[in-house]
DNA sequence: CTTTAGCACTCCTTAGGCATGAGTGCTAAT
DNA sequence: ATTAGCACTCATGCCTAAGGAGTGCTAAAG
């Protein structure tokens, strides 16, 4: 990629123009350019380069007389080749730790306050997307007779992740009944991932079918129901959709709509958070490149967290492509590294 | 209030003004009621009814040569005393009971389906407070060693709400005896709401300071930790933001802002729905009346929700003041006997 | 070959002016 | 009590003109 960018001042200038663009959000001219960063040449020369940036596709012009614009391409280069990013200050690490006030009482609710951390720390918006129940390590399960015919399952996973399911069975079972079945299960999958349990449930019946044996039979019925909804479903958390409105860019209610409904359908947003789940680190997506159709001019920058080995899930900022990026791929960097402490930590 | 509309005829203006005005969202003008409405006079006419009305307080004129729009209190006349409510037809309950599809898996889910079915038959903002853990009745208690010296506990009520909270212990505590404790609470427990659990086992506790029974005051104290946190809080369900973007009135990016900044913070509109849990049948607040300041123009039509003689929380919409009542408040009347029903029959 | 000054040109933005139309209040007649 | 008529107000849309930001190009200078 670098070999886009032919001189070291062309790089200059491009970079100038990001820098002022994330600043004020509007077209930028050549003779702020030459004013204000000391390049030291006119403003003619770097109209000449911000041609050259034109036609590599890296600037545009809205209009004919207006000043230019980094197209997404620009700012992917700007990002990858240019821009060096800085480790966050201690004094800002600092006050991100002392944000998490109390303890951590319950991870949905450490999941929450992250995502406000994001977002406040970002003035854009943060999002949390939560563990995917069968990536998760079984850790206990229980059952609690509601009412005749009605059990409810409770799941609870190695990351302190718990799920609970109802439903309806056919005979009544007493809860001294139920609570056989789920020391035998406890016992019986231990450290296994739920999808393996999954599997090994699956497994165990097909022997049954053989063995006859009366107690696991109904264990394995129940337990089977238990998990057969939403184990591949993952939440997000998101907060500071409100910090969005402050950007000029979305000035325009139109497009404020699309990005308040897809944050309301919720489902793109957890499928891009998914993908980039696996690819370690930072990652960001600028404008079009989420694939989130109609989201233009919108950025995410993510990075997975995880509790001791297990990756659990991905943490983001979403902001308009014109964010500022020194900043907050650091932030979120870190965010994701104090999360995945903390979790370990406590669980 | 009756005798502050004077004439049948008045009062007819009245309502054909608020109907146009809902219908439109425009201020409306004597010509238009004189033409659609069939009052048989003249546009003068109408005017002098219209000067009565706004004299009154009910009207009043946004600029000297506009139309008249309904003040709040016009607003408030007209839902007291003219709009007669009409019942739900058999189909629209028929399509809002289909949208439940499915089973009740769990009681969240049941809750943010149903703030999905408020938002899109309202084509506004559906919203559902949850249940407030201390006025649920205690159904089962767990203790679960996630690792070393850390504890979860599970609490489950009668309503199938479930919730669980992790906190550090000084000495670690095998899962056999944890378990021993559970039981333990668990027949302690039986039927009591979480309010009395909590006072309960302060009363043990005082007791127990003499008898020095060790299991027990263990127990004790683990419960302690385990139900100071928010047993007294709630959270919110809000679906269908988006539909307040397609309200004309709202085309005003600030008056946006500060509606989803009161979505963000939450925490007012849940109080105000708190205090629409008590009073029973639908509650409606208009603009200003809701106490929710700055919120002028944002109307909330709510309903408890109950299971069985509890009452459970507050469900309702919210839009703008110029909202379709007639239509939407047999919605949230229904819509909270539905979900009544539907938590009393599985649960 | 690169840089720069100069200049014509484009196009957005803003403000003012004007016509239009919706809607009112008032008066006088019915 | 109702209505027709009329003068008046004010928002809205449209047009034009002025101003300004910024460009591209050319020709001269380094």
């Amino acid at each position: 990629m670098k070999q886009l960018v032919r001189g070291e001042r062309t790089r200059r200038v491009l970079e100038a123009i990001i820098l002022e663009y994330i600043n004020a959000g509007v077209p930028v001219g050549s003779r702020a350019i030459a004013k204000r960063y000391g390049l030291n040449v006119s403003p003619a020369t770097i109209r000449n380069d911000m041609a050259d940036l034109e036609e590599l596709g890296l600037l545009y012009q809205p209009h004919t007389s207006a000043g230019r614009i980094p197209t997404e391409l620009g700012l992917r280069v700007y990002i990858d080749s240019i821009l060096k990013i800085k480790q966050l200050s201690n004094a800002d690490r600092e006050r991100i730790r002392r944000s998490y006030k109390g303890g951590v009482a319950r991870v949905e609710g450490l999941l929450k306050e992250t995502s406000k951390v994001l977002s406040s720390f970002s003035n854009q918006a943060g999002v949390v997307l939560t563990p995917r129940l069968s990536l998760t390590v079984f850790k206990r399960i229980e059952f609690v007779r509601l009412r005749a015919k009605m059990v409810m399952t409770i799941l609870v996973s190695q990351a302190g992740i718990v799920h609970n399911t109802i439903f309806e069975i056919d005979g009544d079972i007493s809860q001294e009944e139920l609570d056989k079945y789920s020391r035998y299960l406890n016992d019986m999958l231990q450290d296994l991932t739920l999808h393996q349990v999954k599997a090994r449930l699956l497994d165990e019946m097909k022997k049954e079918k053989v063995l006859f044996d009366r107690l696991l039979s109904k264990t394995l019925e129940l337990s089977q129901k238990a998990l057969q909804e939403n184990i591949e479903d993952s939440e997000i958390y998101i907060e500071g959709r409100t910090n969005l409105l402050d950007n000029p860019e979305f000035a325009d209610v139109e497009k404020m709509r699309r990005i308040f409904n897809a944050f309301e359908e919720k489902s793109r947003i957890i499928d891009l958070l998914d993908k980039s789940m696996s690819a370690g680190g930072v990652n960001i997506f600028i404008g079009s490149e989420s694939e989130l159709l109609d989201m233009e001019s919108v950025s995410f920058i993510t990075s997975p967290y995880a509790s001791g080995d297990e990756i659990l899930g991905t943490l983001g900022v979403i902001g308009p492509t014109r964010m500022d990026y020194s900043r907050i791929i650091p932030l979120v960097d870190y965010t994701a590294k104090l999360l995945s402490k903390m979790l370990q930590e406590t669980l």
